[in-house]
RNA sequence: GGGUUGUUAGCUCAGUUGGUUAGAGCGCUGUCUUCACACGGCAGAGGUCACUAGUUCGAAUCUAGUACAACCCACCA
């Protein structure tokens, strides 16, 4: 026997702990992992044969929650499942460090606050502010000393993401680690501005913007958000110039009457059509403005004759346009009412001393005092304008939204200020067109995409008042008066990149020049995040660098993310990509649900629900918090279950002991002959056709479920307890017997362990380690090939391919005869009878000796019987007492 | 106001192109431990598939509508 077959190596059971956990899995297969470059993307494979994952970098601000873990997961599973079918994979990790969050961040860590104007201190280092410290006023630092602590402070909470990650157990390649705001990704926005530029897809423009007070910059639309607000609808007269007729407009916004440039009604409203032409005269400020018609002015509304200002919405701004209306920019930068002055220097008005004394009033107000005393105002008779009360009623309460900046207390404002913009509304059709070219998963998802693109409204704004950012790479030369031309801005060679206008000076200029007549002057403002982060494809190919790796990685294979952000991140992305190169970014988006509370609400850390991983992988391993993740499908929102994570570390212990037995059986390398080992194999065949199909459908959970079913149903309570006793047998003679199902034990082993790679890579590597890493020469299961009918080819089916599922249902049955007479499963029988259909029992024959070892019988007669059996089967036996201890 | 998705056992979810008596796991109840595993096995109870109408021999599944929920979008007078 020794001489034709190859004793099998087998593990000894008795060394190893109870449970899995105890083995400490995961600092051992991280090291194992690192130590062998298990993950690691190997240049030199072409686009074909590399699949490439356009990893979201999350936004470093500290903190983590199972939401994360939750979509991470998901990609991972795609990516194990691609690199086990032999794919090179490109999964990259990076840190969208660039932004507000952390600028907030940095200020309420460290207490301080950026001031531009103020000089840099080398070597100025600070360490987390006490309550002590934060009782003061906070520290003034340079723009360059507040982006040294925002780098700080990110480098600081990437650890800890990276450590979570690895933990996690995520198979990224952290050679191609990025950060949005390091050199590389700061040179490849820059590229991106510079090639956009050149295409003339980018202008600068000085029109009304979206702009937040509090942070004082300009947004973008896709950053503006409605929020419900109560405000006060005000009835407010006016009077018309030369006659003695006056109307009545309702505004919630009377704070805004010194820059109301004009009056417009509906042309076909027979109440107000009359006036069209004249011209109306402001309450209180006496100022005199056109009243012209519009179609878009909607009867029903207010009083149906409405005032326009520079700028209470972005109507005012189009009839401002439309009807070339005087420009009277009412609130400054910082939400305050600017300083103005009437009379002949200043803004017009028929009585500028009147004008002056009530502007007084409001002057340096913000917006919401100014609204509460320009009330009070107009709802005072005021003798310098003939006792005129423009203001009788009391306000009307009334519902409604309000833009606000998504990360902003206060409403935004339209205010006039040059900014730089990529043109995308002339885009829209070939977005679309784009967007239809990706698949989506689900794909209902692709709606939101289009439903944005169709309802674009501005082109967008890429330029930012911030400090932590990517710098626009534009420079102004000074004229003799020191005035920039800032119609031929000076850019910088793409060899120059990155470049900071701030510190660099231009090509032929010294830095002695900056800010000097016949000089230059350097732009301050900072790319929108979104710019950079548009380019995560882009920076990990190195497109514009290294031509050869971005064919090897451009476009990406998937794009995973979560649908808040498909507006923006999704958006931005396929607009880049179209710009620069008209292709798709990427070929699928896999769009992960958000995780619910019980409560059913979003976990955020705005909502303050959220909770953090470390618990959970502490309680239920990594593996047990990746199954959770697993069971969800792509899109769906999740609602948080620690039971689901509790069978998941089931089904890890459950596959470590099945692990155990399968690899604790000594024997011979022996060909599958028994029916009942080619049956099983037959159903496993097709398990691996199944779950195959849906991991190149992204339908993970379902891949899963059906595993792990098979794996329960058919392989440990039926076909492991079938052939248990034949594979204990170790005499020589009865080799070919045991070997078969051996065999057939450690193929079911291999390839189980396979499918569930994906999902459960520790305790998967552990098994594979044990025995199948030496026999197939591949020392991690993550590199191993995923199972094919290859697999299968090299053993015979069985004769009827029904008999597996037969002896399974019949073992049922012996274990409910068992249990219905209060008898242990392991109870001993002097006599069994099955009686079944005649084709039944001629499959039972084919396994009558398993069966009848399973069953623990000393006897077993097989019966055929015409009957009609409920379940099936008749079972009748005797049971051996067994001796009481 | 426009749109998307969902509503199946106490809980979390499956249910592929309409086809016997609607499934799983958890939880619950009962029962069973020498021989991989009590973090286990077996069994049981538990559902008018949100509601209404229609198509069909037949509907959880298709159509229309209603209710509820979540989300996305919309020019704030």
């Amino acid at each position: 026997m020794e001489d034709t077959h190859k004793k099998l190596k087998v593990i000894d059971v008795q060394s190893l702990p109870k449970h899995f956990e105890k083995i400490n899995p995961e600092a051992k297969w991280r090291k194992f992992w690192a130590e062998n470059g298990t993950y690691d993307y190997d240049p030199s494979v072409g686009r074909e044969d590399t699949f490439v994952v356009d990893t979201p970098p999350p936004t470093v601000s500290g903190s983590l929650h199972l939401g994360h873990i939750f979509s991470y997961s998901h990609t991972d599973f795609f990516t194990r499942y691609q690199r086990m079918t032999g794919k090179n994979i490109f999964y990259p990790m990076g840190w969208d460090d660039n932004g507000l969050p952390t600028e907030r961040r940095v200020q309420n860590y460290f207490h301080v606050r950026c001031d531009p104007t103020i000089p840099y201190e080398p070597g100025l280092d600070f360490e987390r502010a006490s309550a002590k410290i934060k009782k003061k006023h906070p520290r003034l630092v340079s723009r360059k000393n507040f982006i040294e602590l925002c780098n700080k402070l990110t480098h600081e909470d990437e650890k800890v993401f990276k450590e979570l990650w690895q933990r996690l157990g995520l198979s990224v390649d952290w050679e191609q680690e990025y950060a949005t705001i390091n050199d590389h990704s700061r040179k490849i926005a820059q590229l991106s501005f510079l090639d956009l530029f050149e295409k003339g897809k980018i202008y600068a423009s000085s029109l009304p913007i979206m702009w937040d007070v509090d942070f004082q910059t300009s947004v973008a639309q896709a950053e503006v958000e409605d929020r419900d607000n109560t405000g006060h609808l005000l009835k407010v007269t006016f009077m018309v110039q030369d006659s003695d007729e006056r109307f009545t407009i309702a505004t919630t916004r009377p704070e805004l009457l010194p820059a109301c440039v004009g009056v417009t009604c509906h042309p076909d409203d027979a109440r107000y059509q009359h006036l069209i032409g004249q011209h109306a005269v402001t309450p209180l400020f006496g100022v005199p403005v056109p009243i012209f018609p519009s179609p878009e002015v909607d009867p029903e509304k207010g009083t149906g004759i409405v005032m326009v200002c520079t700028f209470g919405d972005t109507t005012d701004v189009e009839w401002w346009r439309r009807e070339g209306l005087a420009l009277r920019t009412l609130i400054g930068l910082n939400g305050r009412l600017k300083s103005v002055t009437y009379g002949e220097e200043g803004w017009e008005s028929l009585h500028p001393a009147a004008a002056n004394a009530l502007y007084t009033e409001v002057a340096g107000k913000n917006v919401k005092q100014a609204k509460k005393r320009m009330t009070e105002l107009l709802q005072t008779e005021n003798p310098a304008w003939q006792g005129y009360l423009a203001s009788t009623e009391e306000p009307e309460v009334t519902e409604r939204k309000v833009k606000f900046y998504e990360k902003g207390d206060r409403p935004l404002e339209l205010i006039p200020t040059r900014q730089w913009f990529v043109r995308l509304l002339q885009h829209k059709e070939d977005l679309l067109e784009k967007a239809a070219a990706i698949q989506w998963h689900p794909s209902h998802m692709r709606t939101r995409m289009d439903n944005w693109t169709n309802g674009l409204l501005y082109d967008w704004n890429i330029s930012r008042q911030r400090y932590f950012g990517v710098p626009l790479p534009v420079w102004y030369r000074l004229d003799a008066e020191g005035n920039p031309d800032l119609d031929h801005p000076i850019l910088p060679t793409p060899d120059q990149l990155p470049v900071d206008p701030m510190a660099d000076p231009p090509t032929g200029y010294t830095n002695e020049q900056r800010n000097q007549p016949n000089g230059f002057r350097g732009e301050t403002d900072v790319f929108d995040t979104w710019f950079t982060s548009s380019m995560t494809p882009q920076i990990s190919s190195q497109w514009g660098i290294d031509s050869d790796r971005h064919a090897n990685i451009f476009p990406a294979d998937v794009r995973p993310q979560s649908h808040e952000i498909i507006r923006t991140w999704a958006f931005y992305t396929i607009a880049k990509s179209l710009l620069h190169e008209d292709i798709v970014p990427w070929h699928h988006v896999l769009i992960s649900g958000w995780i619910l509370d019980p409560d059913r609400k979003k976990m955020s850390k705005s909502t303050g629900n959220v909770i953090t991983p470390e618990q959970y992988l502490d309680k239920f391993m990594p593996d047990g918090v990746r199954y959770w993740s697993a069971r969800a499908k792509l899109g769906v929102d999740t609602i948080f279950d620690e039971g689901i994570m509790k069978i998941g570390r089931k089904l890890v212990t459950k596959l470590y002991n099945a692990g155990k037995f399968v690899y604790s059986q000594a024997g011979w390398e022996a060909p599958v002959t028994h029916e009942i080992d080619r049956g099983f194999l037959a159903e496993l065949h097709k398990l691996v056709a199944t779950a195959t199909a849906r991991f190149k459908d992204y339908d993970h959970a379902h891949a899963l479920s059906e595993t792990e079913t098979f794996f329960w149903n058919n392989f440990t309570d039926s076909y492991l307890e079938l052939v248990k006793k034949r594979a204990l047998d170790t005499d020589p003679a009865t080799a070919s017997d045991s070997g078969s199902a051996i065999a057939a034990l450690r193929m079911g082993m291999s390839v189980l362990l396979r499918l569930f790679a994906p999902f459960l890579p520790y305790i998967t590597e552990e098994l594979w380690s044990w025995i199948a890493a030496e026999a197939s020469g591949q020392p991690s299961i993550h590199r191993a090939p995923w199972p094919s009918t290859g697999d299968f080819a090299a053993h015979t089916t069985p004769e009827d391919p029904e008999s597996f599922n037969s002896a399974v249902a019949a073992l049922g049955a012996i274990h409910k005869f068992k249990a219905d007479n209060n008898q242990s499963v392991g109870t001993f029988m002097s006599a069994l009878t099955i009686e079944a259909s005649a084709e039944v029992i001629a499959r039972l024959e084919r396994c009558r000796t398993d069966l009848q070892n399973a069953a623990r019988a000393q006897q077993l007669q097989l019966t055929a019987t015409a009957d009609e059996l409920e379940s099936g089967f008749r079972v009748a036996g005797a049971f051996i007492e067994r001796e009481k201890k």
